[in-house]
DNA sequence: ATATTTCTTTGAGTAACTAAAATAATGCTG
DNA sequence: CAGCATTATTTTAGTTACTCAAAGAAATAT
């Protein structure tokens, strides 16, 4: 019936894997961030929790002791039971320091972090006349750090690596910003330019990938394997943790549900498309709509934050025409959530920012009616949380991008000598 | 400033990981699978893949050659060239079989496939008065999978396990079904079911997991590691695969394209809610325009296939109406493909399918439309790939579902003896 | 024939574990 | 309070799964 079956297979089947496979990280790092995730524990649950003999924690640990990674607490874990108390293991908060920046248009945040994931020191900077120059935003970032430094009196040696998030298109493979509001057009090698000037190695991110790192690390995300976060500041940004971990996308440039289409030939967008989510939600596209329904006593010249908060105050005041404005938004909004759950899936989406000024898209209502969106089974309900961090939540996500990775290098044997 | 930095992370902070690190697979396991995805390979090309030194693949292999795995060949890989010519390994496909199976409304088929991944014998069944019973579909699996055995000649004793895919919403971890057009309303522990009925392991899954699935091994998506799989058939399946696996959502329960909403309050879709993308370019919504539009000499109780044959003539003879209808689902089709493109950042959309008679969902306008919806940057273009398997895509999906634990059985010291 | 190149095997050694027994530190019970 | 039960950690003696370096094998080039 079928004509040559022996050789339907000549070059062989399967996926072709061409790096090697995933390894697991090796034990003592494995060790040092479950301390890191329990804040205090035993060494037998953490041989519960790695799958490992407790004599193997019992040979590893004095080696992290010694140098000066972890530390034995007096306190015990538990209290109360009968046998012997267990004795429980911390980080030594001091043993290394990170900085994670986020930078903006209009204000830089920072935050310097310890080896526990601990805030030791934030600073700000507020930008008087953001020009897009390399070198500005350098000499920015170093003085940031600076002034980290010495409000926590701890010395520039003790920094092993920074972490910087911007927004706009970024590889953090590379370390190449292909195009950011913050940068001149075309490519730059912005990692290395920053590694430079503040003196320790850098990676950058996107600054959506940022905040999913702060709830995967300090936030709601912690305990799930996977979920999506959702960030209105200017624009839409997503976030996708994946298995634990931050899923980017193969090219670094997915997540982009601002400019997920949901209108055929719909509302122009500033990228210049049409029927964008960002284009019925973002607050460019409110002032749009406010401007020529409304009559504001001022109606040109005015930032779009006045005109929205006027618009806001309106539609409080009972102004049916700001209300329809906001609850058009709210219904797109719902849209566009529904449309990332039937696709990804998630046991939790998580709306996040640092102001949440944009209430009226995380209303009940909104969220009642993306419940009505999605497919309709019996599995448990699409789970949410609202979270405001301030302006922590970015550069926390940033400095995150930074601990992974000097916990990575100082778990390597030879570095532990 | 802050009010109190020490404690900010009193309980730990970071990822908290349930079960184990993910393992990697056994070397042996790993061995196997890279000369299955080659076809043959020698040892030091399988040293270099797989990343370890030689000696540990020589090491490895008799073990893998006396378990009868694994066979020498005579004929080199490369010659012509000087030193030691290597010696070519393959797997031996007599050396297991499993058996995969597509279960739908209609028809089901059905591939016996050997231990290298080849296909030994294929089947189908025609299902007269379909009826949602399980132990009516039970017979069928059970029978279909006899007239493979017969066809090949093998005996039940050497097929180890059967992969079933089927449609609806399917948890492949418990084997349950809870919801399918083949079965009864409510949870179906079919896994189980099949288990005894075909006398060995079975896993079940969705139907276009299995696509996803014959793409990565079989089709354009080997070399991919991130790519999206785009189905149509009686709805719109999707399926996407990320680091050289099948990526299933955290409930098994996401990928749903087809019902992702592409217009506020637009058409109504069979699930009951308004805007879906399926609301638009499935069969049944070109037929509830066409009824309307069009004056075909049929108009009732005429299958949707003919209609929709009939309206695709009336276009190709330049009846504008059809013709609008079918630029339309592909402007929608478009709209669908750039969120996804935009969302999930593949570097490869596979559009695949059995029967690829929606051809006007694929064709080169929709394609190009679809360009001018996504992000532009400089990134390379999104490829694509048209697939036509004929049937056996889904059920080879199937068998491989039913291989990859097969090889892993096989690969455990304690079997190798 | 001899040198060169490439692939494979051998043999010694090591890192990273494990299992089981021993030891330590507590609560409970009579 | 002594002794037992219970739980945590450490010690000891392996085992597994590799690696490295050198030797051996099989071809081509000169």
């Amino acid at each position: 019936m079928l004509p040559d079956l022996a050789t339907i297979a000549p070059q062989g089947c399967g996926p072709i894997r061409s790096g090697a496979a995933a390894i697991p990280a090796p034990l003592r790092q494995q060790i040092v961030e479950s301390v890191r995730a329990a804040g205090a524990i035993a060494r037998v649950d953490l041989a519960k929790q790695l799958d490992v003999s407790p004599a193997t924690i019992t040979s590893l640990v004095p080696e992290l002791i010694g140098n000066g990674l972890l530390a034995e607490d007096l306190a015990p874990v538990r209290q109360g039971q009968r046998g012997r108390p267990p004795t429980a293991l911390r980080l030594v908060p001091q043993a290394a320091y990170v900085v994670g920046l986020k930078l903006a248009e209009f204000r830089h945040t920072a935050v310097l972090m310890d080896f526990a994931g601990g805030t030791v020191a934030e600073a700000a900077w507020d930008r008087a006349n953001p020009q897009r120059d390399i070198g500005q935003l350098a000499t920015e970032a170093r003085q940031l750090v600076d002034r980290l430094l010495t409000q926590a009196g701890i010395p520039c040696s003790l920094v092993l690596r920074a972490g910087v998030g911007l927004p706009g298109f970024i590889d953090h493979r590379t370390g190449t910003v292909h195009w950011s509001p913050l940068l001149p057009d075309g490519e730059v090698a912005l990692a290395a330019r920053l590694s430079t000037a503040l003196g320790v190695p850098t990676t950058i991110d996107n600054d959506a990938n940022l905040l999913t790192l702060a709830e995967l690390w300090f936030g709601h995300g912690r305990a799930h394997s996977d979920f999506v976060v959702v960030t209105i500041e200017q624009g839409i940004g997503m976030g996708l943790a994946l298995g634990h971990g931050l899923y980017r996308g193969e090219n670094a440039f997915g997540m982009e549900l601002g400019h997920t289409k949901v209108q055929l030939d719909g509302a122009l967008c500033r990228c210049g498309q049409r029927g964008c989510l960002e284009a019925y939600i973002s607050d460019y596209a409110l002032v749009r709509e406010a401007s020529t329904a409304l009559d504001l006593s001022v109606r040109e010249a005015q930032p779009a934050q006045i005109i929205l908060d006027a618009l806001h105050d309106q539609a409080k005041a009972g102004n049916e025409a700001a209300r329809s404005i906001f609850r058009r938004a709210g219904r797109y909004m719902a849209l566009g959530l529904a449309n990332v759950y039937n696709l990804f899936d998630p046991s939790l989406i998580i709306l996040s920012g640092g102001r949440m000024r944009y209430d009226y898209l995380y209303a009940d209502e909104v969220l009642a009616e993306m419940a009505t969106q999605i497919i309709q089974t019996n599995r448990p309900p699409p789970r949410f949380e609202i979270n405001a961090w301030g302006e922590t939540g970015w550069s926390r996500g940033a400095a995150v991008l930074a601990l992974t990775e000097a916990t990575a290098t100082l778990c390597i044997p030879e570095v532990l000598a």
